[in-house]
RNA sequence: GCGCUGUUAGCUCAAUCGGAUAGAGCAUCUGACUUCGGAUCAGAAGGUUAGAGGUUCGAGUCCUCUACGGCGCACCA
């Protein structure tokens, strides 16, 4: 159990006897300036204000029959009604003690473990992946991580765009070409190219644009040479996100894309409208409810045909019933907010038990501050990125390690590199749309991962140098002010995941992790480990567990380490 | 027009859902390498939190209004 929540327990305890009625909230927290103290309670302000006593006199009882665990300071009061609790050294000590003996480095699990499907990433087949795809992989592929840290049980989905409109002019193109083989090295470049010629077409000439149409209805109708054809697409292009993701170290429990809900369309919206949640207006099908806007929700075009709406619908039923998930989390940008507030409005109207969230992302904008595209105007390709920040980490290593060989270097560049690149666009509050540069998202100072990971590079050396792979079973003494810091930090690592988690802010985890190697290295710099015998066994615990909580914080952003660097 | 969302140091971002004197990095300036990795550390400077009201012990955070920006609003996903 972390200091905090010691002290949380003796603290909400004290509130429940002596104000019963106040709502339950986390009473301590830890100081924002530590002149103060370690931890604060403002609870006296919020009991005083509800029962109209006197702050401070609150605030003196409070301190006075509430006492911290063993081996803290005396509380004292301030400012207008806080209680303020110093740990003492022995009891700090004692309780890095018992983190080193923790598999969970403190991480609480839930008591009550869900079944959470994320949805996240949902590229397109036969386009290429790129930048608008990036913060949703990367986010859901963290929240998964942090979800199942805490003890959920989760199923990663990726949602994949196989079944749209683009498909038409894609096949309409494709076949005019005479269905050319698609080569393996360059599918998407290929694919991208058809389905340009096609999308020009259809706007060039209206009966192009039918052609384009009555292809998709045969495809979709399930004729045996366009599902050949369409087949082939989704293979090559599972190829290359396949690559992608293995580059970016994630993976997913089903791939499960529009056309699998395909057949049950027309059942959603037979229930729909059965069950007069739907209704028929203009010749299309639409859901209605003014609370939400004033346009009604179209879950089925006039000419017959489905939109994502029923898509959506369909993996609902899916989700809830086949993979029983008790909650599904969406990991979108933020332009879809109106569709999901609809999509989770009808879902519950057909009897959808299941929480249903959509975590929702900004933009990644340019220097121009406009969404951020390549210098021909198209969407910046992941390939391309992941290549630029492989090859801008080799060039600093050629620099900093002359002495690595060129297989090694390339190794180390490729992992600082997507490290540099994943941390970067975790690092911004995700509702908000960020700048993107070059020299920010590749930046090796700062709050970056470069700069947490050299921190942990230094655990590793140190404990190398020290013979050793496991912490010494010696107690932990602090003795001085950058232990003392660092060690409470430490016991504060539960409290980020939970927050992280909680909050669907992978960000708070990246800021927890910035402090703790910015502690880790003034430790470094004040305290010697290795040179002085009273303390060595100690400070190498400090060093060790700093090493595990940076390696297994950076790994629940997807992160992984490495010994030098 | 309606709705969602944003505006914090020159720039890029924080601020533990209302807590104490708003913090980092970059850029600028000044220091620290015969010591466990200098991809580091110490320090300086930088702010009317877009503006105006309100709520209360206490507001960057909540409510109202204003200004400016982004996005979304029936047959794309």
């Amino acid at each position: 159990m972390s200091l905090r929540n010691e002290l949380e327990q003796r603290v909400s305890a004290w509130a429940e006897k002596n104000f019963p009625g106040l709502v339950n909230e986390p009473w301590v927290r830890a100081c924002a300036d530590e002149r103060h103290g370690h931890f604060q309670t403002h609870l006296a302000m919020v009991a005083a204000k509800a029962t109209r006593q006197n702050p401070r006199e609150l605030a003196e009882r409070l301190a006075r029959e509430c006492p911290p665990p063993e081996g803290w300071e005396k509380p004292s009061v301030a400012g207008a009604g806080f209680v303020n609790y110093r740990v003492g050294p022995e009891a700090l000590g004692r309780a890095v003690d018992t983190l080193r003996k923790d598999s969970r480095l403190g991480v609480p699990s839930v008591s009550r473990p869900e079944s959470i499907v994320v949805d996240f990433s949902s590229p397109n087949i036969a386009k290429a992946m790129h930048v608008g795809h990036i913060r949703s992989t990367l986010l859901g592929d963290s929240l998964a991580r942090l979800l199942h840290k805490l003890g959920h049980r989760v199923t990663r989905v990726n949602h994949l765009g196989d079944w749209g409109t683009q498909f038409g002019k894609l096949l309409l193109a494709y076949r005019a070409a005479g269905r050319p083989p698609i080569e393996a090295d360059q599918a998407i470049d290929q694919l991208e190219d058809f389905y340009k010629k096609g999308h020009q077409a259809t706007e060039a000439d209206p009966a192009a644009m039918e052609q384009a149409r009555a292809e998709l209805a045969a495809l979709q109708n399930g004729d045996p040479e366009r599902l050949q054809d369409w087949r082939l697409f989704c293979a090559r292009s599972a190829e290359h996100f396949r690559r992608i993701y293995e580059r970016l170290g994630i993976s997913f429990d089903a791939v499960r894309g529009e056309s699998a809900y395909h057949e049950d369309l027309p059942g959603v919206v037979r229930e729909l409208l059965d069950r007069k949640i739907a209704e028929v207006s203009q010749g299309a099908v639409v859901v209605r409810n003014t609370s939400i806007s004033e346009e009604p929700y179209l879950v089925q075009k006039s000419d017959g045909a489905y939109l994502y709406a029923t898509t959506d619908l369909a993996a609902i039923r899916y989700r809830t019933g086949e993979m029983k998930a008790d909650r599904i989390i969406y990991v979108t940008d933020a332009r879809q907010q109106l569709h999901f507030r609809w999509l989770f409005d009808t879902a519950r109207r057909l009897g959808c038990r299941a929480e249903l969230e959509h975590v929702w992302f900004g933009t990644i904008l340019g220097p121009d501050r406009k969404p951020l595209k390549s210098r021909d105007g198209t969407p910046l390709k992941l390939t391309d990125l992941l290549h630029e920040a492989s090859e801008r980490a080799a060039e600093i290593l050629r620099n900093k390690r002359p002495d690595l060989a060129p297989t090694a270097l390339r190794e180390k560049a490729e992992l600082l590199g997507i490290a540099s690149l994943k941390y970067a666009d975790q690092l911004p509050n995700r509702n908000l749309d960020y700048v993107f540069t070059w020299e920010k998202l590749l930046a090796f100072d700062g709050n970056t991962a470069p700069y947490i990971l050299n921190a942990y590079v230094r655990t590793r050396s140190i404990l190398r140098k020290a013979g050793l792979s496991q912490p010494p079973e010696a107690a932990v003494k602090i003795s001085q002010a950058e232990e003392e810091v660092l060690a409470r930090h430490l016991l504060r690592f539960g409290d980020a995941v939970e927050l992280a988690t909680n909050d669907r802010r992978p960000h708070h985890l990246c800021g927890y992790l910035y402090e703790l190697a910015g502690q880790y290295h003034r430790f470094f710099e004040a305290c010697p480990v290795l040179q002085l015998p009273a303390l060595r066994d100690s400070r190498l615990t400090l060093v060790f567990l700093t090493g595990e909580v940076l390696r297994e914080g950076l790994s629940l952003l997807g992160i992984p380490t490495l010994e030098e660097m």
